[in-house]
DNA sequence: ATAAATATTGACTATTCAGTCAACAAATAA
DNA sequence: TTATTTGTTGACTGAATAGTCAATATTTAT
């Protein structure tokens, strides 16, 4: 039975980004996830488990999320097409868990282990990144740099995107938003 | 006798960086600032109102160091380019308040007056891309969103930096960051 | 059916912390 | 000088909280 444990995950990120996560009570979370405070500590050693685990199991979410339709065989250029209309359509869903990632990717409340392996886990985008590179489709900059910043724009446009959800339906924008992710990096 | 005020503020930005918000006591901020608890709330009504203190009076000196030999007739691209170097050489002289504003912008424990106050302080940078799109040399776009991707491309490129600091003295590198920004929003 | 393992409960505790306050010190004004 | 305001101190308090534990319930294995 882990619908407990799935309800304590999912009441500890709301109240994590509402409230920050000192300012959150495992008797909170408990209470609002339905079950007794102890459950949450038979499911999660500590409060700071349950924090690194909210952080890596929606790590992996969104890693699955950005892989959809994600194929081998695709150009680098439309690979990180399909990446940028996933990582938006993502953001648009799961606004809540993109704030936990903002506000917490970089607190110290998240473990640096807990962190690398959230970082490993995006290197698929790196190689693309590396693999447009060789094939001269990229400009030729160190792969890391490319990589940071169209992480960079990506996260400007999808701030922007979510400040004026009414833009959300108008396809040009989206596309003006791509032309921008891709033009900064293409070589 | 103001050294004590600033003591507090300075402890207090990088304990709390440190160790986040609650998990830091006004105990050692105090003790760390070389003062009693009781001064801490001499100066500071409340914990949250030091907080909101930090983050206003350095977003002060930001914007102080943005607009460092910024002049009213420069071009939009020179005035661009100007904030960029800015804003690079503040983010490596003042790394701390940078982690500062990453962790704390989005917080709940920054109130939203205190944020949209240091938002307004911003509108300058605004200006100059509305200015930018007027005469033609900025992308066609709304004009929020190019100020958000540029934020984000800069972004961006100040943690790479900071990732490879040794890039620091390679002026052809922090060129080409420029280049990056740039070309992302020239039109 | 019985035993063993696992899940669930919530009252309880030892600790921690934001903010107070009364006393004292230093600076400033009259 | 004397009075008044402003700065400084740190022991103290009332409230809140992470995690425990012994009891009970439920599931799984034999």
């Amino acid at each position: 039975m882990k619908d407990k444990r799935t309800a304590l995950l999912e009441s500890g990120l709301r109240l994590f980004v509402e409230n920050g996560f000192h300012a959150t009570p495992t008797s909170q979370i408990a209470r609002e996830a339905g079950v007794a405070t102890g459950t949450l500590f038979h499911y999660f050693k500590t409060k700071e488990d349950l924090i690194n685990s909210i952080y890596i199991e929606n790590k992996d979410l969104l890693i699955k999320a950005l892989k959809m339709d994600l194929e081998e065989q695709m150009t680098v250029k439309s690979k990180l097409r399909k990446l940028f209309f996933n990582f938006v359509y993502w953001a648009l869903d799961y606004t809540c868990e993109l704030q936990f990632f903002n506000q917490f990717s970089n607190s110290p409340f998240i473990d640096q282990l807990t962190k690398e392996q959230g970082m490993e886990r995006f290197s698929f985008v790196f190689e693309i990144v590396k693999n447009g590179q060789e094939t001269d489709v990229l400009k030729d900059l160190p792969a890391d740099l490319l990589f940071d910043v169209a992480q960079g724009v990506l996260n400007g446009f999808v701030l922007n995107l979510l400040a004026n959800r009414d833009r959300v339906n108008d396809l040009n924008f989206l596309e003006n938003g791509f032309s921008l992710y891709w033009d900064c990096i293409k070589g």
